[in-house]
RNA sequence: GUGGGUGUAGCUCAGUCGGCUAGAGCACCAGAUUGUGGCUCUGGGGGCCGUGGGUUCAAGUCCCAUCAUCCACCCCA
């Protein structure tokens, strides 16, 4: 072989292809039901959007992006999430100044330069979410309710789903000011990396899994006890809005996603069935990420879901998925002299819209037979000279085990009858 | 970026203390009195034993490196 696919990347093969239709079927028709419309952006962008947009300093910026140069001499990023991209075509194609608010939709690869793992891809796929332009937490809660009653719909179990509030620009001082007061005198106990994040952002120290650092964050200041009350208020009628619909959360103090662009409510789902991976969509509100981008200032929320993930935890959980459907039909020749009419009534069986084959690897009749089984085709046509010289065509029921003469120009229009009860195989 | 496990046929795996032409099951292909699938039987094709070095009379087996893969850290979907 000359060569392989890269690290961390996937061949989705028929059998397997079919529950990703499925998964990103479900997901468009769940977004068409909340009104939301798709976007689909490019999978680069320029450098500038994802280290302005998503942030310099967080991981995927400093050191998971696919980057490089092109002919021209850009500076060119595969798209490691689509939050930023939606931003961007949002400004661009100057969506603030239709009607408000702007609901998008996107499904599509996503790449990060990661070290491969369980559930995790260098090309991995996402499904999202974004709405433009509304500051109501009801819409948070509206987005989280989307992406809940997606999961369910899929038949998905045992789903946590943690909510917190990590503030705004306002009251994030507060919070940081806080955290330093508290952590200073424990600075010694904290891990390598959480001395940094003492410097750098204290808050992402009670998201660390480290025995001795969440041990150390046990009593620390929480966001939610620094929160403004502009803050606090949209908290508290975002969990109103998903008590409304009878969602179940857990609030979560030590939830602090990793992107920059985060205010207000943050949210994750978490499912313990597929490995040290657990988390299966996120998302959150991003107030200050429009007017980053160079647009006026305009509120924004959203989620992103990981469909590797989330066909991971359809086959832990044993959930069932629609497969492909098996062909209507199978010609058969027996003996050299019925090819060529074999090859015109295969042709006249697809015109009248039955999925049908032959065989094109010169088998002999048992063959045929045998290959035709095992594709679990419906019908087969058998064609030999003996059916030529009548101008009939055997046709065989393959699950029934009975077969009758049909005259040839009539074999097209009693299968298409036959075929209505065409039932999926799961 | 860090750590650990694993690389033998298309797939799942055996292969002893280093010792003859490297095996099984499944899959694939072909046959079983010449026009009919599933079951059964028979036969066949297919292996640079991940790659490169080293030790040895001799390496699939031992050592080193490298690559790939899996799992975990980290981070996230």
């Amino acid at each position: 072989m000359l060569t392989t696919r890269p690290r961390g990347t996937n061949d989705i093969l028929p059998g397997e292809v079919e529950k990703w239709r499925w998964v990103e079927d479900q997901f468009r028709r769940v977004c068409v039901e909340y009104c939301y419309g798709e976007v689909r952006t490019p999978v680069f962008e320029h450098t500038e959007l994802f280290q302005r947009g998503v942030g310099d300093t967080t991981d995927i910026v400093s050191k998971e992006m696919y980057t490089f140069v092109d002919r021209g001499g850009r500076s060119i990023t595969l798209r490691p999430e689509n939050t930023a991209p939606a931003v961007r075509a949002y400004l661009e194609n100057k969506l603030y100044a239709g009607p408000q608010p702007v609901k998008l939709f996107y499904i599509g690869p996503m790449f990060r330069y990661d070290r491969p793992q369980a559930g995790r891809f260098r090309q991995f796929h996402q499904v999202g979410a974004e709405v433009f332009g509304a500051d109501d937490p009801y819409v948070d809660a509206e987005v989280v309710a989307m992406a809940m009653n997606f999961y369910k719909d899929l038949g998905l179990k045992n789903l946590e789903l943690h909510i917190n509030s990590v503030g705004c620009p306002e009251c994030r001082p507060v919070l940081r000011r806080e955290l330093k007061k508290y952590f200073q005198p424990l600075t010694g106990i904290l891990c390598r990396d959480c001395q940094e994040r003492f410097e750098k952002n204290p808050l992402r120290i009670l998201d660390c899994k480290v025995e001795r650092c969440s041990e150390a964050g046990r009593n620390a200041p929480t966001t939610i006890e620094c929160l403004c009350a502009n803050c606090s208020d949209h908290f508290s009628q975002f969990k109103k809005g998903l008590e409304l619909l009878n969602l179940p959360y857990i609030v979560d103090r030590r939830l602090v996603r990793g992107l920059d662009y985060y205010t207000h409510t943050a949210f994750e789902i978490m499912v313990p069935d597929i490995g040290a991976q657990s988390s299966i969509g996120g998302g959150g509100r991003y107030n200050g990420l429009i007017e980053t981008c160079g647009g006026p200032p305009t509120p924004g929320v959203g989620f992103a879901l990981g469909t590797e993930r989330i066909i991971l935890t359809m086959e832990r959980q044993e959930i069932k998925i629609p497969g492909a459907l098996p062909p209507d039909v199978f010609v058969v020749t027996a003996g050299q002299g019925a090819d060529a009419e074999a090859f015109k009534l295969l042709f006249s069986l697809r015109s009248s819209g039955l999925s049908a084959d032959k065989d094109y690897m010169g088998r002999s009749m048992k063959a045929q037979m045998k290959y035709a089984g095992k594709t679990g085709v419906r019908f087969v046509v058998i064609l030999g000279e003996e059916e030529l010289a009548n101008g009939t065509a055997q046709v065989r029921d393959m699950g029934a085990c009975i077969q009758e003469a049909i005259k040839l120009d009539e074999v097209a229009q009693y299968l298409t009858g036959r075929g209505k009860k065409k039932s999926r195989k799961s």
